[in-house]
RNA sequence: GCUAAUGUAGCUCAGUGGUAGAGCGCAUCCUUGGUAAGGAUGAGGUCGCGGGUUCAACUCCCGCCAUCAGCUCCA
């Protein structure tokens, strides 16, 4: 008998040899349909291992059972289901090579080498996902076999898998096994479902070329991608979210809402904001800067480019200079120049230009500094990926005593900016030193430990929930980035603070402390929003392009019933405009309801329908966004109202 | 950068070796309307750019440019 022990701690007695699956059935019967796979951890282990539901138990040892919700439950899932797609390639594509076929973050993919003449293509995907349906309805086992080396050699050999040979070539002897289901085997560690018969649902998504092994003088092979799921319905709903995402793009909603747009010809990754864009982008500006203001910062305006020497003596000519826009020069004189990658350079001559005392410090500037960095063409995407850019950068010269409460009060301003956002899930990442290579950083043990514990420190303060990484610190210092998660449960990184050592030793600065005596001050290099670009794309995903009515380029359109009413709705235009609304107005020549709609697509938060009866009594028809009608409002009211909202909108600051 | 796909009207897209089409948008006119598409007429295109094949190329071939996806998740 072995005494296997659950999550809650009971402890059950059973007999030796007793198979996870086993263990689900002499709980109940409804647990053991729906585990898919279990981990556990004997007296030897020291953390769970994932194992199959038929795997014998031998000795004492904690148990899991994990279903479909368990992420080591999806990952078996998807690996067997790579399997399976395999195995139905194997039956449509003869003489199919298979490379590596693994779980992913959403589904598994399977690199593959048709044989010669075959094409595998979108229009393939039905056919596929057919034949693996068939296959699973034979709800094939998967048998786990070990093998030597030689024998694996052979039996892949035999059947021209060049690259699973290769693979095996790398592999230590006796650790090797292979997992059969019906005529397809593979060279696997798994571990995987028992059986194929889970997979009800499956959808090839795409297929691209991959190089074998990552490595582009390599061949390329064909990576299909796919889904798999145990319900009909939770593929659907997984589509319907591709599906939702795709609408939400925000390269379409910027087109659709003349919110930026790129230019051929003005070159590629290089934005170009249209005016409701560049509305939008400035009311953010400006909110930022308020609330700068009133945390101490000092707004500083420097140029876009910069000469070859401030990047040597910042290092990032070193860095970075090959990767770089390349030198711009003079035409007479020789003088070399550089589109500026980043701001901090250029602050730190700003700070140079006064002798600063530890009284004065804190010293912060900031700065809506445009970068440009060289991003290679395949790199580009959208406003997420560009090469030209506007950080909402700012640099804090701080005491080292001082860099804990820096870090608390930029926090806070980055939380006011993701709640007036409706950013309402976000979490923080500190990443931290490697602690088995220090060579690698500057700046000594002392102010790096000291540091590392104020952000730490920081965070519990804040109460913000942070995951530790060690080794992801840049080399200058340990850093705390921003991730939030948008309307589809998306992971986005946003807003990064970042302590710098090695910028104020590189450009010498200083500060007169207490003592008289010259000290180096600490750099804090921050930016909530990221990048103006990169915040608006991810704004408008998150909210599918309707916007907080504080900040949507227009809140307002007044929609006149005919022509009849066009002069009131002009008036009502002016007058709401006097305080601050922002009003179109929709006077074509169409009917009410056509206008709606329009306007609707358009995104307007709130219309205004004005008739005869509204013109005469000085009244609005209002209607929101999304259908919902208001009644009727004075425009004193709804001015009152847009006003109101935006104050509680902000009322975060 | 690499590999594949795509590039036709402002937008979304169809199409053919014999010099182009739809819907939406736009303009004009009719209609003057009450909460998600009223009607008619019309304008609008060097079919991404450059070469080649051909009597003839938007179509076939080659090169380039741009867009999009993948190239990061490791049997």
């Amino acid at each position: 008998m072995i005494k296997i022990t659950f999550p809650d701690n009971s402890v059950r007695e059973y007999e030796s040899g007793v198979t996870p699956l086993q263990v689900a059935e002499s709980i109940s019967n409804r647990l053991a349909q729906e585990i898919l796979v279990a981990s556990i951890k004997r007296a030897a282990d020291e953390d769970f291992v994932i194992t199959e539901l038929n795997q014998p138990l031998t000795e004492d040892c904690a148990i899991r059972l994990h279903k479909w919700d368990d992420a080591e439950a999806k990952h078996a899932f998807w690996h067997t289901s790579s399997h399976l797609m395999a195995e139905a390639l194997q039956e449509l594509y003869p003489g199919i090579q298979f490379g590596i076929g693994p779980a992913i973050e959403n589904g598994f993919y399977y690199d593959v080498y048709p044989a010669e003449g075959q094409v595998i293509k979108d229009s393939d995907f039905p056919a596929i996902e057919q034949k693996m349906m068939e296959l699973r309805a034979k709800k094939e086992q998967l048998q786990k076999t070990y093998i030597t080396k030689a024998d694996a050699l052979k039996q892949f050999g035999d059947k021209g898998q060049h690259y699973k040979c290769e693979l095996i070539n790398d592999l230590e002897d006796g650790t090797i096994s292979t997992y059969t289901q019906g005529a397809f085997t593979d060279l696997c560690r798994g571990p995987h479902l028992v059986s194929t018969e889970p997979i009800k649902a499956v959808k090839i998504l795409s297929c691209a070329a991959a190089y074998w092994r990552g490595d582009e003088t390599r061949p390329m092979m064909t990576r299909i991608y796919g889904i798999s799921f145990p319900k009909k319905s939770q593929l659907d709903e997984y589509l319907t979210l591709l599906e939702e995402a795709k609408k939400r793009d925000h390269r379409k909603i910027g087109k659709e809402l003349e919110l930026f747009m790129f230019s051929e010809m003005v070159g590629k990754g290089l934005p170009i904001w249209l005016p409701k864009g560049t509305a939008l982008r400035l009311r953010l500006e400006d909110f930022l800067k308020k609330i700068q203001k009133r945390y101490g910062y000092q707004q500083v305006i420097t140029p876009h480019i910069g000469s070859k020497n401030l990047y040597i003596t910042s290092g990032h000519w070193d860095h970075y200079g090959k990767d770089s826009f390349q030198p711009i020069t003079t035409p007479e004189e020789g003088e070399v120049y550089l589109l500026k990658p980043m701001n901090c350079p250029h602050h730190c001559a700003i700070y140079k230009n006064t002798p600063h005392s530890y009284k004065d410090l804190p010293f912060r500037c900031a700065e809506f500094g445009t970068v440009y960095r060289y991003e290679q063409s395949g790199e580009l995407h959208g406003l997420t990926r560009v090469r030209s850019f506007t950080q909402d950068d700012a640099h804090i010269f701080c005491r080292q005593d001082q860099v804990k409460q820096e870090f608390i009060r930029v926090m806070e301003i980055i939380e006011i900016i993701f709640r007036a956002l409706n950013f309402e899930n976000f979490e923080a990442q500190i990443s931290l030193r490697d602690p088995n290579n220090r060579t690698k950083y500057v700046g000594s043990d002392e102010v790096w430990e000291k540091a590392e514990k104020a952000i730490i420190e920081a965070c519990e303060e804040k109460g913000l929930p942070a995951r530790v990484e060690y080794g992801e610190a840049a080399f200058y210092g340990p850093k705390l980035d921003f991730m939030v998660k948008d309307a589809l449960g998306r992971r986005w990184q946003l807003g990064t603070i970042q302590v710098d050592y090695n910028l104020p030793e590189r450009f010498d600065l200083e500060y007169v402390g207490e003592d008289n005596q010259k000290h180096r001050p600490v750099m804090i290099h921050r930016a909530p929003f990221g990048s103006m670009e990169r915040f608006v794309a991810v704004l408008i995903e998150h909210t599918a392009g309707k916007f907080p009515l504080w900040l949507t380029p227009d809140q307002a359109v007044v929609l006149p019933i005919s022509e009849k009413s066009n002069e009131y709705a002009w008036k009502v235009k002016e007058m709401l405009e006097a305080q601050d609304v922002r009003v179109l107005v929709d006077d074509r020549n169409e009917k009410l309801g056509r206008k709606i709609r329009d306007n609707e697509l358009k995104r307007i938060p709130y219309m205004l329908i004005v008739g005869e009866k509204e013109a005469e009594q000085g009244l609005l028809s209002v209607r929101q966004q999304g259908a919902e009608e208001k009644g009727q409002m004075t425009i004193q009211q709804f001015a009152d109202f847009v006003n109101d909202t935006v104050k509680k909108q902000m009322s975060a600051y």
